[in-house]
DNA sequence: AGCACGCCGACT
DNA sequence: GTCGGCGTGCTC
């Protein structure tokens, strides 16, 4: 038996939002209980000659840094946990898989405002009531402002919230501030019934065969962890089958997270939410601000919101009682972080799901690769969705062959045939060019001089409706030269099509149709693009022009016609992904041709109409595609078939980075179990100089995860210490999905 | 990342 | 003679 007392657990373990792979020791602030120290509190520590807020990942008994270097924490910030341990555990997942700094993964998991050194208070919707001195007093007749407003809060029984308060006066603030220093008003925070039982607002939508099978499948594996990748091409019901299992699990008493792409889509999704479940939600999207943001992460943390969805880093919010996470349109690579922590929202949430043991929804109309390999290997179940759930009519598609065909500004003339068909009886087109602007570049017809990007290898756009040159890759602008800056001469041509070029002969060419051109140019200012869905949706405009940022989940009741207007571009790309990506495009927008009473139809422009990729495509066969590519793929031996990772560094010397790459190449080289992983590289980045600095990229290729992520492991300690590594900005990233 | 310390070039 | 450039080291 010990005789020795077990020594206290003082010593704080904490993880601070720096880029160091390591936590450090504190003393536990003075006056604090040990009792209250939990890992998952948030605590201000003093570090280096700075105040940090950091969390608290574990509590020890004793540190191997010596107690004379030990400092004391300033102090708590919470008395609960604000991380639990399901959280934690996820954060800790995530920092290994990608690599990344855990103090700085829990930093990505927390808004802003929880980041800070301040109390986590809930300070959300409020609402204001009479106190009872209020109700017995009789206000003066002649402060009829103040009149009006106790007359309106006694009518209320449960007090007036700020949005009602702000409907009823535009300058309520004031009254209300001399109604409380009279004491006769007060300020509660809106009580949220926790809702046991869940409420239907609206009975579930009939389900067709594959929908029903598809619940019944998820239902019968509710109390377990699996993956289901739930295939259905667009109007085929996804959603119908998210509400009905959410149903049963919110029935259950437990939580349902839902991650989708950035889009601005969040809103649409909610409303459906909001139809049909009488719930408190917390949502995460790009339009909150800091407090609406930290509000809604501590009502799901609270367990008050039942149902939270939002974009990726919704992923992390934290949940006591989970029971179901669904990602919508999972191959979508807005779930991919492109900075700091590199994360994939849909693979942390697929092990956030397994960590759980909970189920998990991944839902699609054209799944990535992995997710289809992953189904063929059994690992997740498919269920599909063939058929349009409204009893709509697949779209025609044609492929337009533009070899020998005359062009007017990118439009061919069976597609400006079939729009005048279309719009001249009442449908709607909708036509996608991925190119913003007017002209990509500016061209001299006499000497060949073209407008480039002084601090980019890239071609500044024209963009005739503010009169400059603008490059798409760093945002610097400029007036377009009146002059060749290399001959003088005054012919300058603007070369290529831009959605800006196009809108102007559509107008020439339907001169009595209302047109609306929607890319990020016209939709910069806020709320104008819900301003444009609206008219488009009401079918004001009978032309819609746009770029990627129309490709998806808008509902146009009246569109009949689809074009995409430039689809070689995707084909031929130095990025292996991109043909994918078209295809898959192609496949997204040709769902949203075609009303209930008329099939629909797809126009497709390229020069090349005997691309199997495009074959697929028009024949709307994704299975044959997705074949198509996962062969492609396994041949050039790419992922799903081997992992990779890709070093990234940039720096304003062009030698610097490409030095940094071959001194981390020599350093893995020495690591054992090195041949297993594949180094292809260093070299310049597909696009070498982007906002004036230089860019190179190590790729790494392993067919085995463990070997690329065990090499990964014991090099990155070397590569911080490299000399080299001090002159540049370096990254890695952990399954990349853009390999520029 | 931040921040300080420290050692070399062009200026009041 | 100093101000300030950024290389180097450190953070419990």
């Amino acid at each position: 038996m010990r005789m020795q007392a077990q020594a206290q657990k003082t010593i704080i373990r904490v993880a601070v939002p720096v880029p160091l792979r390591q936590c450090f020791d504190y003393l536990m602030p003075d006056d604090t209980d040990p009792e209250l120290l939990r890992a998952g509190l948030r605590v201000l520590v003093p570090f280096g000659r700075v105040k940090l807020v950091g969390i608290i990942d574990a509590v020890v008994a004793d540190s191997s840094v010596e107690s004379a270097r030990l400092k004391h924490a300033i102090h708590l910030l919470d008395e609960k946990p604000l991380l639990n341990s399901e959280l934690m555990q996820l954060c800790h997942w995530t920092s290994q898989y990608y690599h990344h700094p855990l103090g700085e993964v829990y930093a990505t998991a927390l808004p802003a405002r929880l980041r800070q050194d301040r109390p986590a208070a809930i300070t959300g919707p409020v609402a204001w009531c009479l106190t009872e001195l209020g109700r017995s007093t009789d206000v003066p007749a002649r402060a009829f402002r103040q009149v009006a407003m106790m007359t309106a809060l006694r009518q209320a029984v449960d007090g007036l919230t700020e949005a009602q308060l702000d409907t009823h006066s535009g300058n309520w603030k004031v009254t209300m501030r001399s109604l409380e220093a009279k004491g006769w008003v007060e300020c509660r925070a809106l009580a949220i019934d926790r809702a046991v039982e869940v409420r239907l607002l609206e009975q579930g939508l009939a389900l067709n065969d594959a929908q029903q099978q598809a619940v019944s499948k998820i239902m019968a594996g509710l109390d377990r962890f699996g993956v289901f990748l739930l295939h259905g091409v667009t109007g085929s019901g996804k959603t119908e089958v998210y509400l009905q299992t959410m149903t049963t699990v919110l029935q259950q008493g437990r939580q349902v997270l839902i991650l989708v792409p950035e889009i601005g889509l969040t809103p649409q999704l909610m409303q459906r939410f909001k139809q049909r479940f009488d719930v408190p939600m917390a949502i995460f999207h790009s339009g909150l601000n800091d407090g609406e943001r930290a509000y809604n992460w501590l009502q799901a943390q609270s367990g008050q919101a039942r149902i939270v969805i939002g974009t990726r880093s919704a992923v992390f919010a934290a949940m006591p009682e989970p029971g179901l996470i669904i990602v919508d349109e999972e191959h979508d690579l807005s779930f991919k972080q492109q900075d700091g922590c590199r994360y994939s929202a849909r693979d942390v949430a697929i092990v956030r799901a397994r960590h759980n043991d909970i189920p998990i929804i991944l839902g699609s109309a054209t799944p990535s690769l992995e997710s289809i390999m992953n189904s063929e290997q059994q690992r997740y179940q498919l269920l599909e969705l063939p058929e349009r759930a409204a009893a709509a009519t697949h779209p025609a598609m044609y492929l337009v062959d533009l070899k020998h065909q005359h062009l007017d500004e990118g439009l061919s003339e069976p597609l400006i045939n079939k729009i005048h068909e279309h719009v001249d009886s009442g449908g709607q087109a909708l036509l996608f060019l991925n190119r913003r602007g007017y002209a990509p570049t500016l061209l001299c017809h006499d000497c060949g001089w073209t407008s480039q990007c002084q601090r980019c290898d890239a071609h500044m756009t024209l963009h005739q409706a503010s009169g400059r040159l603008r490059c798409h890759h760093c945002g610097s602008e400029r007036r377009p030269d009146s002059h060749c800056p290399a001959c003088g001469s005054a012919d300058l041509r603007p070369i290529g099509q831009g959605t800006e070029r196009t809108e102007e002969a559509l107008q020439r060419l339907f001169p009595d149709k209302r047109i609306a051109r929607i890319d990020r140019d016209t939709t910069r200012r806020k709320g104008a693009m819900e301003q444009k869905l609206k008219d488009a949706e009401s079918g004001r405009d009978q032309i819609l022009l746009g770029t990627q940022l129309l490709a998806k989940g808008h509902h146009f009741p009246n569109l009949s016609l689809v074009a995409v207007l430039d689809s070689d571009q995707g084909l031929f790309s130095a990025d292996f992904r991109s043909a994918e990506r078209m295809a898959q495009l192609i496949m997204q927008v040709s769902g949203r041709a075609g009303r209930a009473d008329r099939a629909g139809e797809v126009l497709i422009q390229t020069h090349h109409p005997e691309h199997e990729l495009l074959q697929y495509a028009v024949r709307q066969d994704y299975p044959a595609l997705s074949r198509y590519l996962l062969q492609e793929r396994q041949t050039a031996q790419w992922p799903p078939y081997s992992y990779l990772a890709m070093l990234r560094a940039e720096a304003t010397q062009q030698s610097m980075p490409i030095q940094f790459l071959r001194d981390a190449v020599t350093c893995a080289s020495d690591i054992p179990g090195s041949d297993k992983v594949m180094l292809l590289g260093p070299v310049a980045a597909p696009m070498e100089k982007r906002a004036g600095r230089y860019r190179a990229q190590l790729l790494l290729q392993s067919p085995e995860r463990a070997d690329l992520h065990g090499l990964i492991s014991a090099w990155l300690p070397q590569i911080e210490q490299l000399k080299s590594s001090r002159k540049v900005r370096w990254s890695l990233d952990i399954d990349p999905q853009d390999m520029f």
